[in-house]
DNA sequence: TCTTCTCTGTGATTTATATCACTTAATCCA
DNA sequence: TGGATTAAGTGATATAAATCACAGAGAAGA
């Protein structure tokens, strides 16, 4: 376990919980395309992304899996964190993008650690905030709008993450979307002519502020 | 504030907690139909609902409410505990569906009483997490489902709440739900067909289990 | 009581999206 | 190099929901 690595990827730790956190945590290395958590499997531990990024998604009882939001290096899975009981359950859906990084806590640090570390207790109550807000802002995508509108602001999050050329079919992005490859074909070529984007096969060139 | 229906609505806290609560808190009354807090608003300080049922929505560019959650007595506002910074500002607008009675706490306290309290720690983190657990049965809701499943979703939640006989027209429902009055009344139509509703003027008497 | 307003019911039409059916184009390998 | 496979393009049709237009039924006020 790398300290440098660590510190780098989550700074502003207290010293101590640094030292905590190499001394009980347990990195694993996952390959892209992996699945990290599925739905309903019990959460035994915390995530910590030191490197890569995962892909949660929310799942239907057909298995349809609908895009929620990103985590990152610097990031951890919210819901992990604050499992009150010891034997609660996932409720998403967890899939690594890219080759990742992931540190393992066991959840029973959770507690003592939020009492003992202000740092602690400011990292975990900021990154819940923030997922909580990418959850409104999807509620607002799929409640406000259409499919273009919702295809757009997609489109600039896989983007804000994993650069200007995504590589996708349009199949992918219609799954994220729980639409259909026609409605995605027929509205990226509208926002090819629009001049938004460029697109190739299985990938997509943004060019869009 | 009366120490006794504070015990009786949030049970399992510290009793140095408690003193706290009331030493630093203050109640607040509301009138139902009153807005409690609204988008952009900066949070000053954490409510904790002592009476009452208010209703959280969030907002679109144009003013159109959608229908998030609601949050009852023993519950609280859960983006307003965990407030990182001092300036922040809420995302939802909140809305008392009935007269209600609000303890409301300096932001000040929601850290100390973190590392502090054991029981408050436990007591964020719950309703953190089934808030977020909420949000996540919505997304379901308009991601994988159509209008009449919605609608059945929501009313069975309101009943939940406010008990079978709903106090609402169907402008109303079709508001929170972001659809049209024209769909909602030919799909309450459509359910009273099959026996699971009574529809009045003003009012819808819910029969299904 | 008569008028006005609000709520509800319902047909007709429009729109967005999904689905179906088929074609074309690229790429993968054997 | 030549099928086989996978991705993408596109017209036609189906469906869910939104919108429009208007009628009738209560409730509330003057």
């Amino acid at each position: 376990m790398d300290a440098v690595l660590l510190k780098n990827k989550f700074p502003g730790l207290d010293e101590g919980l640094y030292e905590e956190i190499i001394n009980h945590g347990t990195t694993k290395e996952v390959k892209a395309g992996e699945t990290l958590l599925r739905v309903g499997q019990t959460i035994r531990s915390t995530m910590l992304i030191l490197d890569g990024l995962i892909k949660l998604y929310r799942e239907d009882d057909e298995g349809k899996e609908f895009f929620i939001y990103h985590l990152e290096a610097g990031q951890a899975c919210s819901l992990s964190m604050v499992c009150a009981a010891k034997q609660e359950t996932s409720e998403v859906l967890a899939k690594a993008m890219t080759d990742a990084t992931i540190l393992s806590i066991p959840l029973e640090f959770m507690e003592q650690w939020m009492s003992k570390y202000k740092s602690w207790y400011q990292f975990v109550i900021t990154s819940y905030r923030n997922r909580f807000e990418e959850l409104l802002k999807t509620i607002d995508a799929i409640a406000f709008t259409n499919m273009d509108e919702r295809l757009e602001f997609y489109l600039k999050k896989q983007v804000d993450k994993l650069g200007n050329n995504l590589k996708m079919t349009h199949q992918d992005i219609a799954s994220d979307l729980n639409s259909s490859r026609e409605v995605v074909s027929r509205l990226l070529k509208k926002m090819e002519a629009k001049g938004w984007l460029i697109i190739d096969r299985n990938s997509i060139e943004w060019l869009k502020g």
